[in-house]
DNA sequence: CGAATATCGTCAGCATAGCTGACGATCTGA
DNA sequence: TCAGATCGTCAGCTATGCTGACGATATTCG
């Protein structure tokens, strides 16, 4: 980030829209520091995390579940591969699905991962204490599956 | 957004990056929705708030308090002047700065935006319960001004 | 069976956002 | 006066994610 001088004499800190993007951008930063020695992105994790759910998925199920792209889920997809951390697989009964899955790699990486995750989050809600941080969670978790902010 | 079916089983919801981002981008969807009728974006209503809050500033004063670059200030004032919103002015002390000022139909429609704002913010939050909110906004200033989330 | 229609993965191309780097005009300090 | 810094501007780059089109495959229905 560029001009960063901070002298904002707090009119932006009431607005939510400044605070949830600033949020999430330490959050970003805070994540791509922790998963940088497995290699992979937050984005990539989270495919890793819903592949590892369950029976195996086709591609476009797996974008359905992270609220990606098909197109999208091509790149995040052949990177993995790159990486050895999942494979294509045509599908035996509709060939033109991909199956992707876990290679032992992927799964070792995932597990090990997703331990450095939670512990990048746990930091990264440290100041607000345990109980306020466990209400946080719960308040966005809310604010999320609210219909009433459902994009019409 | 497209491939939208969130078949999800709860394994996303609980990733804080997850939860941020899809807050902000409802949140976003929500602030295009009331501001639209003021034909401003909350990027620019922001910009207002800066220059309607004491003396008169430079853009790059104003591009630090938002915490954008310098650059991307340049656009944000060409629309608003465009809009007849704000005014460029060099100023007199130094022939360098442009300093830029609310017109008078930058203030009426700074107040009538700024009010919108707050009712969507309201909406926004009001799953959540009155007492709740407040400590979830609390809780998200303190996560942007810790310093341990300061991006080193 | 066979033709029309739909689905999936892929790719090229487009749109958007924000940044870097360079430039001219201007200011500052020695 | 002159070297170096600062501000606003612009062109161009990058990253991200989307649209539209395509081939391969499935499905539906006559």
């Amino acid at each position: 980030m560029a001009g960063e001088t901070h002298a904002s004499p707090g009119l932006l800190e009431a607005r939510l829209g400044y605070l949830l993007k600033h949020a999430h951008l330490r959050l970003g930063e805070a994540s791509a520091k922790a998963l940088a020695p497995f290699g992979i992105e937050g984005h990539q994790l989270a495919v890793l995390v819903v592949l590892a759910d369950g029976h195996p998925l086709s591609q476009l199920e797996a974008a359905g579940r992270l609220g990606v792209d098909r197109t999208t889920m091509v790149a995040l997809v052949d990177t993995l591969e790159d990486r050895g951390l999942v494979e294509r697989r045509r599908s035996a009964t509709d060939r033109r699905r991909n199956i992707v899955e876990l290679t032992e790699a992927g799964r070792d990486c995932l597990r090990r991962a997703e331990d450095a995750r939670r512990d990048m989050e746990r930091r990264f809600l440290a100041p607000l204490g345990e109980h306020e941080a466990e209400q946080f969670v719960r308040a966005l978790q809310t604010l999320v599956a609210a219909p009433e902010n459902d994009g019409e």
